[in-house]
RNA sequence: GCCCUCGUAGCUCAGUGGAUAGAGCGACCGCCUCCUAAGCGGUAGGUCUCAGGUUCGAUUCCUGACUUGGGCGCCA
């Protein structure tokens, strides 16, 4: 027994036959003491979860030391080996509500302890800590779980009542490509999917088209400038148009498929347009002058609904056809799917925006001023009213985002959760308070915040906007550093914090980038096993007791906490927890790789060995996977 | 100005109401006759921004400063 000073408890729990009484405790309590003891021993052989199973011991040893304190109880896996297996600080938690020491609160908890044919030793130590040492057989469960569960090994089941949900990402305006700030919404939101779905829901990926407004209209006439350009029609190119290379080509596809069906005259179009400012140098506009270039791009666009008639659908759907398509492969490209694409334009033409906006007037939270309908949103918690229709009839976007999000809410999801970029935080206030206003479950409603990416190149910072087409694509991004990279470097980071992507660190010295080195775990294992040449499926069944080493039995741990670690980062919209655990997993692996040989002369050493890098290589490849990470074989 | 966010090793970042706060990179010293050296072991490096408060206990929670980034349109 481990009795390191007097105040030390001891545990006799291999023993559930031996006469404790001596320890002065009554033999009623003691008889109770061994119903308990029945109801939580469990055999060896079954799947075994060790904190739930502790947290259960502690359960009933609370509930008799101090019935009806429903403190939480909380087991964690202590830093310092010394410390044991697992440690609660039930103890403390209880000290103020049963006004007493701690240590002395510990000791009657552990007097009460059911048995557990799992634990071999407790503890009292520090201020009252209750640690938990397990036997060997508990240690290495986990392999026999990882093993036997395979491709299941981890996933849960959602909390009772919260089965589906929907995720929705990236969702960037189609007006041109992707780009790595894009990339790290959709590293996120896949993952994050993927994760969720491994947790036990029911995940629709959905992607929000903003297929109706101003942007679109801009894509298309800049698209129709450039096509004119083609026959000699000049029209000044406004430098608030989209400038890419790629809208250029869509007028070569335009004028490849109709010739010059769509050329008006240059002077025809710029008749009624309100001039332009003089073109600036660095692009230093000033208010007033910007003011008037958005009116020029304007009346641009109006210039070319009236010039084109019908066929401005032409040239709009042409533009909005070939970026989303563009969008979509890339994204596939990628490794991100999704289940639903949702048409903005489409909530116009079922008349769900009208309709939004007539709920909320009959529930009497719109009111009209200086011609437009404004919401009433300071009613609901957000800082000024917005509007919904302006003066000139058209429906602003956040009337449509209103009406999505009652769609969203109608088709019946348990929770719906929104990925933005941090600059929409202002937003959350408004769309949450319109729910409530529509008398919806605003709490339904999630919203994770994806921080910018910054990039930098040469150690300067890269400026992007998508208009000025100055910007680095996903796609370049991926051909130069890989998909894998490119997933697991952004996970490598939580969602809101700022990421400072430096392309010149990513390009020149990709072997650095941890992927490779959790990959690399992966592709050793392979190796090891295709080296041994023996039955994979076999090893299930193996004896795992040669697993005594420090380092084994550590690696036992790390696996048996991969299942929390997905709960956990489920629960928490977390995926970069995943990407933290298999980079600590993979070190701890490459550890005992380096200090063990696994294809020993030893047939039980060698075979309880493969099972544990089996079950390592398991763990890799199920994490691997909601990262949207290949786990590769060789290297 | 108001609201939100951030502040942890030289750098980039994890983490936590508990016991001696971690990793990668960089620095330094080692390890291939041996299952993949894209690997491993070791050393150095910290007032967890500061000041109060709550608590048995605060780097963690609260308040306030200072700091980082963002948002405050009849744009999307």
């Amino acid at each position: 027994m481990n009795v390191s000073n007097k105040n030390d408890s001891h545990y006799p729990g291999r023993n559930p036959d031996v006469n404790t009484s001596g320890s002065g405790r009554p033999e009623r309590a003691d008889a109770a003491r061994r119903i308990i003891s029945r109801l939580t021993t469990f055999p060896i052989s079954m799947s075994f979860e060790p904190k739930a199973h502790l947290a259960g011991l502690l359960r009933a040893a609370a509930d008799s030391v101090a019935p009806g304190t429903a403190a939480d109880i909380h087991i964690e896996r202590p830093k310092q080996a010394a410390h044991g297996d697992f440690a609660c600080n039930l103890a403390m938690q209880l000290a103020r509500a049963l006004k007493e020491n701690p240590r002395k609160i510990a000791e009657r908890l552990v007097h009460e302890l059911p048995v557990s044919t799992w634990v071999e030793k407790v503890e009292i130590a520090g201020a009252g800590f209750i640690n938990f040492t397990l036997v060997p057989a508990a240690k290495t469960q986990a392999v026999k779980n990882a093993l036997a569960e395979g491709g299941d090994y981890g996933k849960g089941t959602a909390p009772v009542g919260c089965k589906r949900i929907q995720v929705e990402f990236v969702s960037a305006n189609p007006t041109g490509p992707l780009h790595v700030g894009h990339g790290r919404g959709a590293a996120y939101g896949a993952s994050l999917a993927s994760l969720l779905a491994f947790a036990g829901y029911e995940v629709c990926r959905e992607y929000y088209v903003n297929d109706a407004g101003r942007q679109m209209d801009i894509l298309a006439v800049s698209t129709w400038l450039r096509y004119l350009e083609l026959f000699g029609e000049r029209v000044p190119f406004p430098p608030n148009a989209y400038q890419g290379a790629y809208v250029r080509d869509m007028a070569e596809q335009v004028k490849a498929a109709h010739a010059d069906r769509y050329v008006h005259p240059a002077a025809a179009v710029l008749a009624c347009v309100p001039p332009a400012p003089a073109p600036h140098e660095e692009g230093a506009y000033t208010k007033e002058e910007k003011d008037q270039l958005e009116e020029h791009l304007d009346g641009l666009i109006r210039a070319a609904k009236d010039l084109l008639g019908e066929e401005w659908a032409y040239v709009h759907q042409h533009a909005l056809a070939e970026q989303l398509a563009d969008c979509r492969e890339d994204l596939e490209q990628y490794g991100v799917h999704f289940d639903c694409w949702f048409s903005e334009r489409s909530l116009y033409d079922t008349g769900m925006v009208a309709k939004a906006v007539a709920e909320l007037e009959k529930r009497g939270h719109i009111y009209v001023q200086d011609g437009a309908r404004w919401f009433r949103s300071t009613e609901f918690g957000d800082e000024k009213d917005r509007v919904v229709q302006r003066d000139n009839g058209l429906y602003t976007y956040f009337a449509s985002d209103i009406a999505y999000h009652a769609n969203k809410f109608e088709r019946g999801f348990d929770k719906v959760l929104d990925v933005w970029g941090a600059d929409h935080h202002g937003y959350i206030a408004r769309v949450k308070g319109a729910l409530r206003a529509l008398e919806l479950d605003a709490d339904k409603l999630d919203i994770a915040l994806v921080q910018f990416v910054s990039l930098f190149r040469d150690g300067e910072k890269v400026s992007m906007s998508t208009r000025s087409g100055d910007f680095v694509t996903l796609r370049e991004l991926r051909e130069e550093v890989g998909n894998d990279a490119c997933r697991f470097f952004y996970l490598l980071r939580k969602c809101d914090q700022a990421l400072d992507f430096d392309l010149t660190l990513a390009k020149s010295e990709s072997s650095d980038n941890p992927v490779y080195y959790v990959q690399y775990a992966h592709a050793r294992i392979c190796s090891v096993l295709a080296q041994w040449g023996g039955d994979a499926a076999a090893l299930v069944s193996a004896d795992l007791a040669p697993l005594a080493g420090e380092k084994e039995l550590a690696l036992c741990a790390r696996i048996a906490a991969f299942p929390a670690t997905i709960a956990g980062a489920a629960q928490e919209y977390a995926p970069h927890t995943i990407g933290f655990y298999l980079r600590d997993l993979a070190a701890e692996f490459h550890g005992w790789y380096n200090a063990e040989r696994l294809l020993v002369e030893d047939d039980g050493v060698k075979r309880a060995r493969l099972a544990l890098a089996l079950a390592v290589r398991q763990v890799l490849k199920n994490g691997l996977r909601i990262l949207g990470v290949s786990a590769p074989e060789s290297m």
